[in-house]
DNA sequence: GTTTCTGCAAAGCCTTTGCAGGCGG
DNA sequence: CCGCCTGCAAAGGCTTTGCAGAAAC
């Protein structure tokens, strides 16, 4: 088939190198999956496999969703994405190196997404390690809780 | 209807605490809630759904999965019981106290799942709050990596 | 040329919802 | 008694799977 068009705002590089994973593990590199890695690195983080869906379907109209479950499973083996289980479905991101990664912060309150940088997690890790044996993989992690601006609002409350 | 069977093996206190909490709310105090929180509160931590239903079914078999759902739900909004999302479906935990508080830890390669003191989130959680001024809320809280077993076997694995 | 991959369709989970009757307060 | 709650059944989402044809290597 032919390539309609393959856009890609983001993370060009990494996206590059994933492409190259891909193909050094045996798997073909059909147009299906670079479209959908570039639909990935993209729209950066958090996406469900619907919304991969739709944005492939605008350059490639004839795409399946079958096609968008298949590829991430393929990318969660090789550990080239990770899943993050929510209510209402999964969502995907591919693996983060370096500066781009980091960890996400969910306002209960707003719903609000915070990103939080990855090094606050790195005495955690390092201390569960060495004291439980267990070996933390967190190149994903979501905290839930209450932003700033929703701990306020919630302290004026509590006063008046 | 007439109860059955209502045992209790694990933490009667909480449970008696919860019951009260569900009337000062309410709600009614209906066998069938009244079951599912022993089941609850009997296995200790991260039940499914249907693992609560077959529970109480075997002292009420006309006991429903729809009735399990909706006395979750309620649970849940009324900060009774927390949801915890994984792949193949939630699970379900009374809300812990005090020393019955952990937090949990999934290995990627066994599924096993072992408990973690809430003490190693105590400085994470701190720092967050006051360098970020992001409140987080981690009564149950899920970290994904390689147990010690697995993990030597990894090890093993990549010598040979 | 093979073998893998895709599109299509159908099925499989988990979870929610509508409704009539039953039970708790 | 009133209104909430249950059981039953059906529907709703997300995800997986079987299969024949198409495409990658």
């Amino acid at each position: 088939m032919q390539i309609v068009a393959i856009t890609n705002g983001g993370n060009l590089v990494r996206h590059g190198e994933i492409l190259e994973a891909l193909r050094k593990a045996g798997y073909r590199l059909t147009p299906q999956r670079v479209m959908v890695l570039s639909a990935m690195a993209k729209g950066k983080g958090h996406l469900s496999a619907d919304e991969i869906y739709e944005e492939v379907r605008q350059a490639y109209p004839f795409f399946d969703l079958a096609t968008v479950y298949r590829t991430l499973q393929l990318l969660v083996k090789l550990h080239l994405a990770t899943a993050i289980e929510e209510a209402g479905g999964a969502r995907f991101e591919l693996v983060q190196e370096g500066s781009n990664q980091h960890h996400h912060m969910v306002c209960e309150e707003c719903n609000g997404v915070f990103d939080l940088p990855p090094h606050y997690l790195n005495a955690l890790k390092e201390q569960v390690m060495r004291e439980v044996g267990f070996e933390p993989h967190m190149e994903h992690f979501t905290i839930h809780g209450l932003c700033a601006d929703c701990r306020e609002r919630e302290e004026k409350k509590a006063v008046s």
